[in-house]
DNA sequence: CCTATGACGCCGG
DNA sequence: GCCGGCGCCATAG
């Protein structure tokens, strides 16, 4: 759900779903399989706006990649202007 | 069973 | 704001 050109975080996704632990996501993240393509894993980063998963992309340049094509300025493994990126989970958006 | 290890994060000092 | 400690929970060994 997470739109283009924004980024969410374990934490917050987490805590919407009531997952009990941060860790999860990043599990789930890794077990997505063939639902790697609809789901937008390069979207999610940690609490400082910094792209961890980044090593689980092939190559691992391409989670920042995707994220620029989407307008998002990384620098340094950082989200820029992280906190006006950040999109806290909803319901729903249009 | 028990320990260690994470795509993590809150809390206290 | 940094850092150590700890909670979190699935998995591997």
């Amino acid at each position: 759900m997470i739109p283009k050109g924004r980024v969410s975080t374990y934490g917050a996704i987490s805590d919407f779903l009531s997952l009990g632990s941060a860790r999860m996501v990043g599990w789930a993240l890794n077990n997505l399989g063939n639902q790697r393509e609809v789901v937008p894993a390069h979207r999610v980063v940690n609490r400082k706006g910094e792209l961890s998963g980044r090593m689980f992309f092939h190559p691992p340049e391409l989670m920042s990649e995707l994220l620029k094509s989407e307008g998002i300025v990384v620098i340094d493994h950082h989200v820029l202007d992280f906190e006006n990126v950040f999109w806290y989970p909803r319901q729903l958006e249009y």
